[in-house]
DNA sequence: AACTTTTGCGAAAATGTTTGCGGTGTATAA
DNA sequence: TTATACACCGCAAACATTTTCGCAAAAGTT
């Protein structure tokens, strides 16, 4: 009894062709509404599910999107993905989510991937694709939109949803400015990293805008920031405020924080740049400025719908940020 | 010069059939090495890539893998996705990760889709498959093997593979004990999950055994933790160490314990049961019994294979633990 | 009554691949 | 010379579906 039903199967035992099946299921016009019924009814009784290997072969494309990142342990990602998803099941869709490890040549294979598969459509979050963007336009040429967030490439003509790095940065250290602090340890990611350059520029310009000191470091992971803040709070004691421009530099910095056994805020006011969950497991809750990837991922969505149905405009959209107070800053 | 190249353009090009062709980029030993050369090296100059979709309505199987978890925010599951995709990608499999958000009619929808496209095998943990398995056995009909990982059904024979919960609150308390603790504070989640159970049994066993005081506490969240352990922390001075089953429960407890400025592990142990990542946020490094999700993955990998080569004993496998120390219990 | 249009359905092509079977052609053995 | 074997390759069916085309009958129009 389990042998799957087809349309073929359904055809036969109710002596129509194949054809006139098919349609009745799609709700063809040009099927009356008698047979429709029985098709319908016969159809759900037997189960029927259409096979979906050959409604994408016919079709040369399947209902589902690839979303690529860097890796899955990072929270920013995780409501990107659920926004991702939520629009999706709307309309039938589903995501298929793809690890790079920031390794281009895992890129490639990824997007790969994508092409053999004919997916609807990819986000992708990568900023390898200055130089060669091929692999991208071969995709295009698929039929398949390609939309970029969050780490984007700087130099090309694409499409790109991202966060207001500029904003962000400047928010974060506007707080600590009102706040009349003087001597600010700021962390930055890897100096290469577009996203670290647009915060870094932005703060940068608030600094020289106001009297403030900064100490500026950049590291490129947790242990990094650690080693880094522990050495440097050590040393330089009159260092009032700490900007983390990330969720992973804060999980660093914290636990520095925590060993010399500073109190936030008391001692020393903490501001970071996050996707909101970090910040909440420490006491107080971390002041930060929210990069949502909720709001991103709705918004690439809605790009991405927009392309599939022939909007080839190439746009950048930039998502705004707001500041949230957990009582790091004082 | 986009158009993409088939099996019968390929054969059009060389003057030969559409089945030599087949036959000579899969190594068939009907064919005769020199034209297998000619099509291969054609076919790469062409770039040609087989279409998933056809091969998969042919073979009636797709080369991807279904994970199943509750959510995808949470990091033992982060390497045991890790572990499939490692195995996976070796094969020439992928790996579609699905959230189910802990309910059972997503769980029941996700099924349909891998019924729908007839993926290689699931990987699912899920404690709610105990009452009714016909979803599970209709994909087993369809040939589609189906592995527990983690929430695994307790009453239902069927392929699980767990990590080795009863030994890992063992070995925490014991660990506890072991430092002359008297007064522990434990957490652990709700109360009708299977992981819950076997770890509360073990624990208890153990405290039965030696004269330790135990105060525990059903926390489903780590706000909870924290409310809890933050309450009980205060009206109870004597309290000299916490368990906490799981890193959610860890985060909340932990912000109590910075809150209330108590010294780790001068004035208090902590031990966990975690993943690894958690606590390394902390100072000192939270020391916890390691449930490692890349193990747990490697081995559902290798039951999920013994699957596909056709052995359908229903077997259950545990995952040895080892304790980490940190340097929070003293 | 003679015509056009509409309605309802079937035949068949097409999507790209795999595979059982059958058919050459050549070499070896009886 | 006639079997037997083997190496190499093509034909065609099959997978499940969608879609184009077309055809007959019914309905509508002069």
């Amino acid at each position: 009894m389990n042998q799957k039903t087809t349309l073929k199967l359904i055809s036969a035992r109710l002596n129509m062709s194949i054809s006139t099946v098919s349609r009745a299921l799609s709700n063809h016009p040009d099927i009356s509404d008698a047979t429709k019924k029985r098709v319908v009814e016969f159809a759900e009784m037997m189960e029927y599910e259409p096979n979906a290997f050959a409604v994408n072969l016919r079709t040369n494309k399947s209902k589902i999107f690839c979303i690529m990142i860097p890796e899955i342990s990072n929270f920013f990602y995780h409501s990107f993905i659920a926004a991702i998803e939520e629009e999706a099941r709307i309309y039938g869709y589903s995501a298929f989510i793809l690890q790079s490890a920031n390794n281009h040549e895992t890129e490639l294979k990824n997007i790969k991937f994508c092409r053999q598969n004919r997916i609807a459509g990819l986000f992708i979050a990568s900023p390898n694709f200055n130089n060669n963007i091929d692999e991208i336009t071969k995709l295009e040429a698929l039929d398949i939109p390609v939309v970029f967030f969050d780490k984007v490439p700087t130099e090309i003509a694409c499409n790109k949803v991202c966060v207001g790095d500029e904003a962000a940065a400047k928010i974060a250290i506007q707080m600590l400015v009102q706040k009349n602090k003087k001597n600010v340890l700021a962390f930055f990611g890897s100096e290469q990293m577009s996203i670290t350059q647009k915060r870094l520029i932005s703060f940068n310009h608030i600094v020289a805008e106001t009297k403030i000191n900064s100490y500026k470091y950049f590291v490129d992971n947790a242990n990094n920031a650690h080693n880094t803040c522990k050495e440097v709070l050590q040393n330089n004691k009159n260092i009032d405020a700490i900007f983390c421009m990330s969720d992973e530099i804060l999980t660093g910095a914290m636990r520095a924080i925590q060993e010399l056994a500073i109190r936030i805020p008391s001692q020393l006011s903490v501001v970071a740049i996050s996707n909101g969950y970090i910040p909440t497991l420490y006491f107080p809750l971390i002041s930060y400025v929210e990069t949502s990837g909720y709001k991103l991922g709705k918004a690439a969505y809605i790009k991405m719908q927009a392309c599939l149905l022939g909007n080839d405009l190439k746009t950048e959209t930039i998502i705004e940020t707001q500041f949230i107070n957990g009582g790091s800053i004082a």
